[in-house]
DNA sequence: GGCTTTATTGAGCGATCACTCAAGTATATA
DNA sequence: TATATACTTGAGTGATCGCTCAATAAAGCC
C-alpha cells in the first residue's frame, strides 16, 4: 500500500556529512541542507527528525568509514605500514571536503556549550583512538616495534599528530606533505 | 567637555577574548556579549563597532600575548628551553578559558566561507611560525641543534604537534601532559 | 478503478540573530 | 551654574534560525 521515497537515503546522509564537514554545525543552515538534498523542508524532517539527529548520523557515518578505511589499510600494508601511510593518504585526499577531522571539528565547536553531538563525537574520536592503539600493539606482536612502548601512550601522540596534521592541512602557507612524512619518519624510529 | 566611558576598553576586549575562545564565533552571540561585558546594545557598538571588529581586536590581543609569553620564555629558558617548555605550560595553563588555539578554532570554524577573521587568523598563526622558526634558528646558532635541519621545516612541525596537543588537552579522556612530553622529548633528539 | 497509506509541498510559526536609534543621563569646560 | 558633548539605555528593526502542519500527489493492494 505504502510509497516509496523518491529519494536515497545512504546517499543523503553522505551529502549531509560533506556539507557538515566542511561547513560545521552552526555554518550549516537548514536552508543549506534543503538546497543541497533537494528536499523540502517537510521530507527533511519526516526523513530525518532534526538537523542534529542528521549530524549524528553523518557522525557515525564519516567514523565508520574512517575505522573501517584503516583497517583495509592495514590488511594491505600491516599495522605499522597502515599507520606510516595513513597521515600521507589524509593530505593528499583530493576529493574530501575538507582535510580536518570532522569529529574533532565538531567537538571543537560544540563542546564549550556540552551539546550532545560533541559527546558523540568524543566517542568516535576514542573508538578511533582505540583502532590505533590496537594497530600498535599488532606491529609490537610483530616485532616491528620495540616492546618498550605502551601502545595506548603510542596511540594518544599518534592521534595528536594526526589532529595537528589535518587541521594544518587545511591551511595554504602550510607543506602538510613534509609534516606527514615527518610524522611517518618518527614511526621507523621505534 | 566630553564624558568618559564608564568600562575598561582593555579589560572589556579581554573579557570578550575569553568568551570568543570558548565559544567560538558563531557560538557566542551579541547577547551573550551584552551579558559578559555588562554593556546595552548601543554602547557596544558605539565602543566596537560590530561583533566582528571585536572579535578581531580579539584575535591580536590573543595573538600578541601569545609572541610576548614565547619570547619571555626564551629570555629566561633561551630558545630551545622555551619550545620544550611551551607544550607542558599550554597544557597545564589552570586558567586559560580553553586548551585549544583560538587561532586554530577560529580558522577551523571560518574558513569554510571564507570569513575575514578566517585570513586574519591564519595570518596570526604564520607570524606564530615565524616565531618558532626564529627559536630554532637561534637554538641552531648556539648549537643546541644540529645544522642538518631547516627551521622552518621544525616550526611547521612542532606548531602541527602543539595544535594538535592543544585540540587534545580540552577531551577528557586524553592524557595530554604524556603528549606534551613526549613532544618535548622529540626535541631532544634533533 | 477504488482505497489506503505514505511522500511531497511550501506557506508560515515563534524564537533568536546582529544591529539601530531616538531619548535620557552624566560630565568636563566655560 | 549653564552648556556642550559625549555616554547609556532599551525598545524595536528586518532577516534568518530550526521547525510544523494541513493540503496535495503518488504508489501499492484489493
Amino acid at each position: 500500500m505504502p510509497r516509496k521515497p523518491a529519494y536515497d537515503r545512504d546517499a543523503l546522509i553522505a551529502q549531509a556529512r560533506d556539507l557538515f564537514w566542511r561547513q560545521g554545525w552552526a555554518g550549516t543552515s537548514l536552508k543549506d541542507l534543503e538546497n543541497a538534498l533537494k528536499l523540502k523542508p517537510g521530507s527533511f524532517y519526516a526523513a530525518f527528525g532534526s538537523k542534529d539527529a542528521l549530524y549524528a548520523l553523518t557522525l557515525e557515518r564519516y567514523a565508520d568509514e574512517g575505522v573501517a578505511r584503516l583497517e583495509a589499510l592495514a590488511q594491505e600494508l600491516g599495522p605499522l605500514g597502515a599507520l606510516k601511510t595513513q597521515p600521507r593518504l589524509v593530505v593528499e585526499a583530493a576529493n574530501a571536503p575538507a582535510k580536518a577531522c570532522m569529529l574533532a571539528k565538531t567537538y571543537a565547536e560544540l563542546s564549550a556549550k556540552d551539546h550532545d553531538l560533541a559527546q558523540l563525537a568524543a566517542i568516535h574520536l576514542s573508538r578511533m583512538k582505540a583502532c590505533f592503539a590496537d594497530l600498535f600493539r599488532q606491529a609490537q606482536a610483530q616485532g616491528q616495534i620495540g616492546l618498550d612502548h605502551d601502545p595506548e601512550r603510542l596511540a594518544t601522540r599518534y592521534q595528536s599528530d594526526l589532529l595537528g596534521l589535518r587541521l594544518s592541512a587545511e591551511r595554504g602557507d602550510v607543506d602538510a606533505r613534509q609534516i606527514a612524512a615527518d610524522i611517518a619518519a618518527d614511526l621507523d624510529r621505534l
